[in-house]
RNA sequence: GGCGUGUUCGUCUAACGGUUAGGACGGAGCCCUCUCAAGGCUUAAAUACGGGUUCGAUUCCCGUACGCGCUACCA
């Protein structure tokens, strides 16, 4: 069996959005899971739709899912460049060909004439495609008049009748008839191919196996299917991805939630989550498993097992899947994560051993990596104000008493490990004939501010016994 | 308008003709517990509609409805 060949193909016009995520993470899981190749290639074939760096914004959020290529532009191997706008004169090359073989032919229409036509056929409820005015000019006439310099365009010649038909991989047979295809524009007037064209002409030249693309191509793959046959090569197998939603079900958009890798990225979420959650949308191993790894992804994979209805971008489960990953992401990695942020805020001078212990207490009650920084601020300052919920419910009359006790207790105290901190917290109570938990509230309000956080002795003995009695003492002045 | 394509709990989905239609997120409740989480358990919640085919349809066929995509010298 041949090899394995797939490829993403985006527009360099911005961003990579998550549906294009996707679209490459399918891709790039079906040549891992065959030991295939998986290829990058930009199709800027579009001039007027370019935009500065969205090449390097492509690749870097690529990298940061941890999909790598085999090939692509940096990464050259035997079928470069793979940058379309660099390959223009292969396109020509293929285009003169099909003209000179009668399976394609120039076209002088005006934009303001195909207007026209476009609005007849409107008025007449008719398909909204070209009238193939130019389709029996003369060759000779035409090439006369493409040498006088009159703007055109390339046309494929489509068969007036038959039909195409094809074994979608998702959706299996799918046929269209060629009566209700365009003749597509093949070569625009300023040189450059169109889409179908540059599709063709690449995924042949570059040895593709298997076009995995969204659904949106569905109604033109018979065109393109004609192309390969106008030219005699092999046709690829052809898979088309349901597309991925908003909550109300149309395309998914930036107007209703992010839609860029690189907005998930920036907001804290794992790369193991997001390539796990994306790759639930629309494929599940078949069983009842949800937590995946790439390399898990990568063994599982199958095309069979992707589904055909649209899937609604759900951030709960993203959120839930975000916690999983973060669960069993060992601390000395989320440390780093965090580190930034950290800078940011001012933390710098906590040891990283201190720092690893705050997040293995942390990150099995957050959903975000921000939340690092905003859910237990007392590791990393004394608290200032004392939260009024916990004051009014847990702060009695005989409180400040209490505390002064057990302020003195662990003033004396042999150790202060979380062992011995509730030992002498719970003998306290014993003494004074009180709950534990009359104790253990008030204490935890006046040693971290708020009344929520781990097991409290715990964070006492991480926190140290210098840094409890100092907030014990102000607690004990500011609350008299 | 034309063409294509899709339709199982609110959401992601499982069930390749026979199941009390399963799981997960989210919701509700209970348990655990020093709080908040996490975790465990329980629970509500779905086969769009109408015809066939069949002993039997979520599953196969046809139609309807609705959604979505395409209909550019954009991809």
């Amino acid at each position: 069996m041949e090899p394995v060949r797939v490829r993403f193909a985006p527009s360099p016009t911005g961003y990579l959005h998550v549906g294009g995520l996707r679209t490459a993470l399918y891709n790039y899981l079906l040549a891992k899971r065959h030991h295939g190749s998986f290829i990058l290639r930009i199709e800027d074939t579009d001039q007027t739709r370019k935009v500065e760096g969205a090449v390097e914004n492509l690749i870097s959020s690529l990298e940061w899912a941890g999909i790598e290529f085999d090939e692509g532009p940096g990464r050259d191997g035997a079928v470069g460049p793979y940058v379309q706008s660099q390959r223009l004169s292969m396109y020509k090359k293929f285009a003169r060909e099909l003209v000179d073989a009668g399976k394609a032919y120039y076209c002088f229409c005006t934009p303001e004439r195909l207007e026209q036509v476009r609005e007849k056929a409107a008025a007449e409820k008719r398909a909204l495609v070209y009238d193939r005015h130019c389709r029996e000019i003369p060759a000779a006439e035409a090439q006369a008049r493409v040498d006088a310099g009159e703007p055109h365009v390339v046309r494929m010649k489509v068969p007036l009748e038959g039909e195409v038909t094809f074994e979608d991989q998702i959706r299996s047979k799918v046929t269209i008839a060629n009566a209700i295809l365009d003749d597509q524009v093949l070569v625009k007037s300023d040189g450059f191919p169109t889409y179908h064209m540059a599709v063709v002409v690449d995924d042949h030249a570059m040895g593709i196996t298997h076009v995995i693309r969204g659904e949106e191509w569905l109604p033109s793959t018979p065109k393109h299917i004609l192309l390969y046959q106008f030219f005699g090569w092999n046709v690829p197998k052809f898979a088309h991805l349901p597309l991925l939603l908003n909550p109300d079900g149309s395309k998914l958009s930036k107007r209703q939630g992010d839609v860029a890798v690189e907005d998930y990225r920036a907001k804290g979420y794992l790369k193991e989550a997001l390539v796990n959650f994306i790759a639930f949308l629309g494929w599940n191993p078949g069983d009842t498993r949800e937590i995946f790894s790439m390399q898990e992804l990568i063994d599982e994979f199958s095309i069979d097992r992707v589904g055909k209805s649209g899937a609604i971008f759900n951030l709960e489960k993203l959120q839930w899947l975000n916690q999983q990953h973060i669960r069993v992401k060992p601390e000395g990695e989320l440390l780093e994560l965090v580190r930034p942020m950290f800078a940011e805020k001012g933390w710098t001078r906590l040891p990283d051993e201190y720092l690893k212990r705050v997040i293995g207490f942390l990150k099995d009650r957050i959903t975000v990596i921000p939340d690092f920084g905003t859910e237990c601020i007392f590791f990393y300052e004394d608290p200032v104000v004392f939260e009024e919920k916990g004051r009014t419910k847990n702060w009695g009359p005989d409180t400040p008493k209490h505390m002064a006790l057990l302020l003195e207790k662990y003033e004396a105290a042999a150790e202060f490990t979380a062992a011995e901190t509730e030992r002498l917290l719970r003998q306290t109570a014993e003494e004074l004939g009180i709950g534990a938990g009359k104790l253990i509230h008030p204490l935890r309000l006046a040693s971290t501010g708020v009344s929520l956080g781990p097991s409290l002795f715990h964070v006492l003995e991480l926190l140290g016994r210098e840094t409890t009695l100092r907030r014990l003492r102000y607690a004990l002045e500011t609350m008299k």
